[in-house]
DNA sequence: AGGTACTGTGGGAGCGCTCCCATCAGTGAT
DNA sequence: ATCACTGATGGGAGCGCTCCCACAGTACCT
C-alpha cells in the first residue's frame, strides 16, 4: 500500500508521456502496455513495466475517460428509498453478488438511490452526462420511466426481474412459476387439501407469475382450481393480515396458506393466531424470499429462496456483454440476453 | 425527465463550443454561465441558458475533471466488511446525514467497502489514481494506515471519532467524555450506590474517553472510585457477558452497570437475568449508542445516544471545506477542524 | 485631452490520454 | 535482388473542458 518511487520533476504525478521518457519508448508503446495490448515485444513490455514502477505511474481516468470516451464505472440503481435497501436482506445479497462479480475487473460501482423526486431528477442529470458505461436497476415496478430514459441515452442495462411477459431489456429474473409450484406440490405430498394463495401485487410481474404456478401446482395434482382461494396483498404485513382473514372468512376448513413473500406470511401468521389455529398442525404456512424473517419466525418459515446472490452476478456477466458489444445492435437476440434463475423450496417447520 | 431537444449536427452529444456557436457567444462565456460566474452580463446568461436548454446540453464531466483537476466526488470508506455494513444502524444513519448534506451540492457519493484485503489494495489504487477530491473515513481502528496514506497523497480527508487525543486528520467526534459522565449521574440520581462498567476495546479512543466520563461522574457525586469497578470487554455481546460475569463474582451487591454499548448491555443483560436479578429493580442498566438494539430490549434499554446523521453532515461540511481551501495550508489551525457534538442520555425503563 | 481602472468577452494553450496512421525492420516468396 | 507482407513502434490529432491573458468598451478621475 505504500507509494512507489519518487515524484516526477514536474512536481505532479507522473504521465504516460514521462513513462515513455523513462523507458526509452514512446506514448504509444506505454499506453499499450498499460492496457495489455499484446501486440508489444516482451523486452519493451518489461522496460516499460519497470518505468511504471519506479515512477509509481497510475493512469489518470479523467484523460482515459475523455479520450477513450467510457468511464470504467457502472451505477447499480435502487428506484426506492434508503430505509428499504438498509431493511431488505435483498439488496444486501444483491449487492453482495455484484460486489464480487465486479472484483474481477476494473470496473468502478456506483450505488444510487433513486427514491425520491429529486434524487430521481439527480439521477437523470448523472445519467444524461453518462457518467456511467452501463446500469442496474433493480426492483423496478411496471410503470416506471427509467427504463425508457435508459433507452432513449443508449446506455446499457440490465433489469432484475421483468416488466411483463415482454419485457424488452435484458434482464436476470428467477423461475416465480417453478417457485410457485414447488410450495404447492409440498403442500400436497403432505397431505394438504384445501391450499389458499395470498398473492402479492398484481403490478408486479413475478408475483403474477407465482400464482401461476399455484395454479398449476393444483392442476398437476389432478385438483380444480377455486380462484377464490387466490387472495390478493400487496407485500406487506398488514396486506397479509387482511388476506388471511378474508380467506378464513371463505374458507374455515383451509388447512395450508401459500403466502407470496415472508412479509406477507409473517402478517397472515398473526392472524392464524389469532383465530386459534396452530401452524403446522392446523394449517400449513409457506412464504417467499427465504428471508431474515424466515428463519426467525416461530415456527420457522418454509419459503421459497430466490439465488438473489447469483442473480446479482448474472446481472453484471450480462450488462459486461452488452457493454462490449455495442455494435450496431441487433445482432444479437434478445433470447441470451434473459436469464431464468431456479429457485427452491426451503422446507421448515411451518409445513 | 425528458431529454431536451434535438441532437447536435454532428450526432453525439452537443459541446461547449456548440452551444458557443447557438448562443453567438465565445466559448469561455458559456463556460462561464455554466460554472456560475457573476462575470457576465444578465443579457449574454440569458441568451447561452435559452441555447443550452434548446441543446440538451450536458457538461462532460470527464473533460472537466481533466481540464480543472478535481471529481466531483467523494468516497465514504468503510475499513469493514460489507456484513457489518448492513447490520449495524451506525452505517445507515452515517449514510443518511451524509447523502442529505451532500444533495445540497453537485457532489457525488461513493461508497467503497475496505473489508478484505483484496479490497483495501483495490481501494490505495483508486486513491493514488485521484479519482475523489476527498474522503470519509469512518470507523477508523488507531493502528490503521488508511489515514497516513491519504496525508501521503494529500486527499483531503475527514475522520469520525478521533484515533487518540492527538488526533491530527479533520474530525467529528461525539462527546463520549460528556456521554460517560450524564450516564453515571442518572444512575447516581437515582440512587444507586455500587456502579460498574463494562468498557469497550481499550485501543478505541472513544471507550477510553467513557471510561474518563464515568470516573468524573462519580468524582463528581463524590465517591471514591474502584478501578476494579471497571471491566474491559470489547464492544460484543460474548464479550459484555464474560465482563458481566466477572463483575458480578466481584461484587454481588452491585445495583447499577453502565456498558460501552448497546450489544454489550443485551450480552450483561442475559447474564444478569441468568443469576436472578431483575432490571431496573434489583440493578439498573444502561448502555451506549441507543441503536434498535435498546429499543427492542426488554426492558427498554436507557442508551447514551450519539447524534450520528449530525456527524455526517458535519463531516460533509468540513470536508467540504477541506477541498476549497486547497491553499499552502497551515493556513487555518486544526483547532476549528476537529468537532466535539454532544451526546445525550435517552432513558427508558431499564434504569 | 490623456490616464487609470474596471467589466465583459473571445479564444489560445493545455490537461493526459487513446486512436490511428505512417514508418521501419525483418521475413519469406518471386 | 526485388517485392509484398508482417509485427513492433513513434507520434500527430483530437477528446471537451478550464484557465488565463488580451482586448474592447465604458466610466471616472486628473
Amino acid at each position: 500500500m505504500a507509494v512507489h518511487g519518487a515524484r516526477s520533476r514536474s512536481g505532479g504525478r507522473p504521465t504516460l508521456e514521462e513513462v515513455a521518457a523513462r523507458a526509452g519508448v514512446g506514448r504509444g508503446t506505454v499506453s499499450r502496455v498499460i492496457n495489455g495490448s499484446p501486440r508489444v515485444s516482451d523486452a519493451t513490455r518489461a522496460a516499460v513495466e519497470a518505468a511504471v514502477a519506479e515512477l509509481g505511474y497510475v493512469p489518470n481516468t479523467a484523460a482515459r475517460a475523455l479520450a477513450a470516451n467510457r468511464t470504467d464505472a457502472i451505477a447499480l440503481v435502487v428506484p426506492e428509498p434508503e430505509t428499504r435497501f438498509f431493511a431488505e436482506p435483498y439488496f444486501s445479497d444483491m449487492l453482495r453478488g455484484v460486489g464480487a462479480e465486479l472484483s474481477e475487473t476494473e470496473m468502478q460501482l456506483l450505488l444510487i438511490f433513486a427514491g425520491s423526486d429529486r434524487e430521481r431528477q439527480r439521477l437523470a442529470q448523472y445519467l444524461a452526462a453518462h457518467r456511467v458505461d452501463g446500469v442496474l436497476l433493480v426492483s423496478v415496478h411496471a410503470d416506471d420511466p427509467l427504463p425508457d430514459l435508459l433507452s432513449q441515452l443508449e446506455i446499457p442495462a440490465v433489469i432484475s426481474g421483468r416488466r411483463s411477459a415482454e419485457e424488452t431489456l435484458p434482464s436476470v429474473d428467477s423461475d416465480n412459476y417453478g417457485g410457485g409450484r414447488a410450495a404447492v406440490e409440498h403442500l400436497v405430498s403432505r397431505g394438504r387439501s384445501r391450499i389458499g394463495h395470498l398473492a402479492g401485487r398484481m403490478d408486479v410481474y413475478g408475483a403474477q407469475r407465482r400464482v401461476d404456478g399455484y395454479r398449476q401446482g393444483l392442476r398437476d395434482a389432478g385438483r380444480e382450481v377455486d380462484d377464490r382461494l387466490i387472495v390478493p396483498g400487496d407485500f406487506t404485513e398488514e396486506g397479509g393480515r387482511r388476506a388471511m382473514t378474508l380467506l378464513l372468512e371463505r374458507f374455515p376448513d383451509l388447512d395450508a396458506v401459500f403466502a407470496g413473500s415472508d412479509v406477507m406470511a409473517a402478517g397472515a401468521r398473526q392472524v392464524l393466531r389469532e383465530s386459534g389455529r396452530r401452524i403446522p398442525d392446523d394449517v400449513a404456512l409457506i412464504g417467499y424470499d427465504d428471508s431474515a424473517i424466515a428463519r426467525h419466525m416461530d415456527p420457522p418459515l418454509t419459503s421459497v429462496r430466490q439465488p438473489i446472490e447469483e442473480m446479482g452476478r448474472a446481472m453484471i456477466d450480462l450488462l459486461l456483454g452488452e457493454i462490449a458489444d455495442r455494435r450496431p445492435a441487433a445482432s444479437r437476440g434478445l433470447e441470451k440476453r434473459q436469464l431464468v434463475l431456479p429457485a427452491e423450496l426451503v422446507v421448515r417447520a411451518s409445513s
